[in-house]
DNA sequence: CCAAAAGTGTTGCCTTTACACCCATGT
DNA sequence: ACATGGGTGTAAAGGCAACACTTTTGG
């Protein structure tokens, strides 16, 4: 029995002495890059199939702390931004049903029926570096446009994530967390173009933006772009965290 | 042993038979009476503690459909207007691990660590009839601003629900849910600032109000109040759906 | 007849939208 | 030189807030 079979054995049996049995976090996590809103999904292991990030609570953690450890571990970064959204707690949602039959185990925690905390998180693309858990052996961004099927309800995970994503554009420092430190008024409009699905009026979106007194514009330009070269901004962290306690408006749409 | 103290015994040693353990829901329940925003509060029987409503899930029952039940035992209302908005999961709230000592049983599952779905709801104040249920000798509404010390958290729960229904206030059916079939401006007005906390200009609101064209002012005025009457109003139903499908904004501030 | 509440309409301001011209860069 | 994208300003429209006068009713 090689050590893949024998750990996996060992948490089918015995896993829920760690964790809560019947409770679980998924994390959707959104990166942005090539002008597009990605989201990073796992493939199993045994079953080919994808699915959203996620794992169990440990018996004395935090719902928070679990969906940063998940984090932590599936792109190596720490202190993300992220947001509780939704329960799902359909009873005929099931985890692993199929996937870990094979196993032999015919009765084990993780075959019960489970609730899951379902988390959206915000990442700076070119910081993450995408890894598989030892479930999986994939790890790999998707463009949110060309999710493929996911397993049990995660499609509708995805789909609701992305719906509070869309609420939260307005009141939530979504581009200072999805970009990177610098970028153009070009790449942060494509930003709230891709997450509203509007196309938005060039003009008007650069005067509202700089209204709102949060970012600085850097004496360099982007170049190497075809074209005029863009001016480069950045958040300027200090008016920035005054706007957000004021109870900053980035009103669109 | 009495009726009572044998069904508390069998619960506390049997009831994760029925119910999946870990996981509780609490219904942080609105009504409006009287120009003020209440709240439905339960007082416990044998600490005299006040807590918000709240119950566990059928090992084959959605987490929509416990609340519903919890929401139907309480009010006596089915097809109540409700809302799932925070799952609170500090590994540090307990519940009753200072209540049920006295009973004996020194180890039960309602003693283990919980996480409680919170849900907020909104009922029409003169349709419920509130009732205790078997742990709870009183059940009982409180003004908004004048909850007494609850426990647990379910304070921040009460709180934190408050502050999900403002935001809701936008684009939810509140008025619709939380006022009796007929009503006049004036009243759905106080509705509005109760939940705000501000006051607004009765002409304005009035003119804004009508604008969303999902109100029907019907013949009659209120009579009986001092000074002059007010004209009653009730929802259209069908304006009402075309408006909230089309995405009704009821902003107000 | 007076105080207190309700019904209604107008004005000015400010935000949002629509739109046009010039500039820079790679092909 | 030209196509493409980027930077900026202005004018019209629409929404919102401020505000005053009249009407009704109970005491």
């Amino acid at each position: 029995m090689g050590s893949y079979e024998k750990k996996l054995r060992e948490f089918l049996l015995q896993g829920d002495r760690n964790f809560l049995p019947h409770i679980s976090i998924d994390c959707v996590i959104f990166g942005f890059h090539d002008n597009q809103l990605k989201v990073l999904l796992l493939k199993w292991k045994d079953q080919g199939s994808w699915s959203v990030p996620g794992g169990f609570v440990k018996r004395k953690e935090s719902l928070d702390a679990s969906a940063k450890r998940v984090l932590k571990e599936r792109t190596g970064l720490k202190d993300i931004f992220l947001r509780q959204f939704q329960v799902f707690g359909d009873p005929h949602r099931e985890r692993g049903k199929k996937s870990f039959k094979i196993i032999g185990t015919s009765k084990s925690w993780i075959m019960d029926r489970f609730i899951t905390v379902g988390y959206w998180a915000l990442v700076e693309f070119s910081k993450v570096t995408p890894r598989p858990d030892w479930l999986s052996d994939e790890c790999q961004w998707w463009d949110v446009q060309q999710i493929p099927s996911l397993i049990y309800d995660h499609n509708s995970i995805v789909t609701k994530a992305l719906e509070a994503l869309r609420l939260s554009l307005n009141d939530q420092p979504v581009g200072y967390n999805l970009l990177p430190q610098t970028f153009t008024m070009p790449e942060l409009q494509r930003l709230y173009e891709t997450i509203l699905g509007v196309s938005l009026d060039r003009r008007n979106f650069q005067k509202k933006m700089l209204a709102l007194d949060v970012l600085e514009r850097l004496p360099e330009r982007k170049t190497g772009g075809a074209h005029k070269a863009p001016f480069l901004y950045k958040f300027d962290k200090k008016k920035y965290e005054r706007a957000m306690q004021k109870g900053l408006s980035f009103g669109f749409q």
